[in-house]
DNA sequence: GCTATTGATTTCCTTTTGGAAACCGGTTTC
DNA sequence: GAAACCGGTTTCCAAAAGGAAATCAATAGC
């Protein structure tokens, strides 16, 4: 009996482990929108992050902001200002991933109107 | 004092609703690339899920599968074969995110060779 | 001196996610 | 009858994610 398998070692898992690395950055219940709000905004302090991103904790803001620093995607500027302030700001590098945001913004619109018209 | 916040509540929250919709869909370890094997393939096997998807098991390849059956991206046929086979396959919605999941790859693909090149 | 604001960190806890292994039921092959 | 293949489900457990509240340090205003 042939196999009939064809599931393309190669050439499948390297589109799967692109995804895949994707989704590695932009895990989690905040990344994205917190990217979202830098691509809108440029230049945020972490108080207006607070109350953009619904719902969001301090711990996890500046966990997740740490973890996008590392990885490049925004920078960090401490503010010589009276209460001390800090400006998030989305890199070149950051902005790269604007399509991606971008795809999954028109995507999430239509696919919560389908939900609507289905129930009427 | 006069409010300094720009951060637009309405337009705002639309833009990061869609994506919170979307990632809700697509989040988890396995879902997108359980997608991206069915755009690639169309008509695939439970076993040759397991094969292509590398490293999931049984039980979360059942639970992934279900989720993407209730959301209507992918349909589910069983077959009347020797040993019971059955067949996955998405759906016309489901190719909808044929554009989300492309621009990830296409993203990641380049995150990776500027990892390699910073290396070097 | 007390309180508020900004940008966090730490502790403690709960929820969610994920994985390994066992099991099941049906069918085919040896 | 034993073993293998297919498509699961169940149990039990570990790890990861996430949240609430307390704390902290610096500074500003009252």
């Amino acid at each position: 009996m042939e196999k009939k398998v064809a599931h393309n070692p190669e050439g499948c898992s390297k589109h799967l482990l692109a995804i895949r690395d994707t989704m590695e950055l932009l895990s989690g219940k905040w990344k994205i929108q917190i990217i979202g709000a830098l691509l809108l905004n440029d230049k945020v302090r972490f108080m207006d992050l607070m109350r953009t991103v619904d719902g969001i904790g301090a711990k996890m803001l500046s966990k997740e902001l740490q973890e996008l620093e590392i990885n490049q995607l925004i920078t960090r500027t401490v503010c010589d200002t009276k209460p001390i302030t800090v400006e998030y700001q989305i890199t070149e590098y950051g902005k790269t991933l604007k399509s991606v945001i971008h795809e999954m913004e028109l995507w999430g619109t239509k696919h919560r109107q389908r939900l609507f018209e289905t129930v009427e």
